[in-house]
DNA sequence: CGGTATCCCGGCCGATACTG
DNA sequence: CAGTATCGGCCGGGATACCG
């Protein structure tokens, strides 16, 4: 009943993003950065082309697009469908795994939208009593 | 008017992350940080004391742990009660909303702990053909 | 349109030292 | 134990220019 080091809480998956050195961690930090949070719940709705996701996701430079959604297709959450044609067209869309990344970062996204008021306030009071310092 | 009929993607809400402006996006971020992501996560099993967290929380800094809590603190996620023993002791919980944002966060890293293996053999397959290059 | 290459600055973040 | 203060490197990420 007792391997080593086993904390109560912890799940027995190979994979342990607590665990500074598992891949995984990286693979969150891709999927819940900056952009790739963005990135992944615009993508929920439908595929986009490029720029259409550049506009989408308001404020973001076309290196970090670029570099965001390299990094989404490497991890296999995006696919990137490219057409031959003049002047190009290239469509990126949610892979399955993808799809189901994107719906719980919508969850989380909704709620911190949904609940935004009440963040404020908490900061308004916090501002308030220790900000005086 | 056509309130029935709504797009997915337009929501009502007041707050808009998608938007470059929008205060939520500075919440969504602190919550999803790298940091911020892995110590509510860490705080859903119950309350924790600062070296508690910085020992689950592998590879945190005492300063960027301090910074973290110091965020979550403010935007109402985290609260934190000091005993004014000796030797000190501070305990940090989630509040209500912070639960609930914990909630959505656990799901999203369940889901990439679960399907890591997904992840890397796509990255394989990725490397292979692009990596080439 | 759909990107890549380059420059460069701010601030994220770790290391260290110090305080109550 | 529970932090704060300070320094410095590294790199995230914006601006710009350029290519297919």
């Amino acid at each position: 009943m007792d391997s080593t080091q086993e904390r109560p809480s912890a799940h027995d998956l190979p994979f342990n993003v607590f665990a500074k050195a598992c891949p995984s961690r990286g693979t969150l930090e891709h999927v819940t950065g900056r952009w790739g949070s963005l990135t992944l719940g615009a993508l929920y709705e439908g595929s986009l082309r490029f720029n259409e996701l550049r506009r989408r996701v308001d404020g973001v430079s076309e290196k970090m697009l670029s570099q965001t959604l390299h990094a989404l297709e490497r991890d296999g959450l995006v696919h990137r469908e490219a057409q031959p044609t003049n002047p190009p067209r290239v469509d990126y869309e949610l892979t399955p795994l993808g799809r189901q990344v994107a719906e719980r970062l919508l969850d989380l996204i909704h709620l911190v939208e949904g609940r935004m008021n009440d963040v404020l306030t908490a900061r308004e009071r916090y501002d308030a009593t220790r900000g005086a310092l």
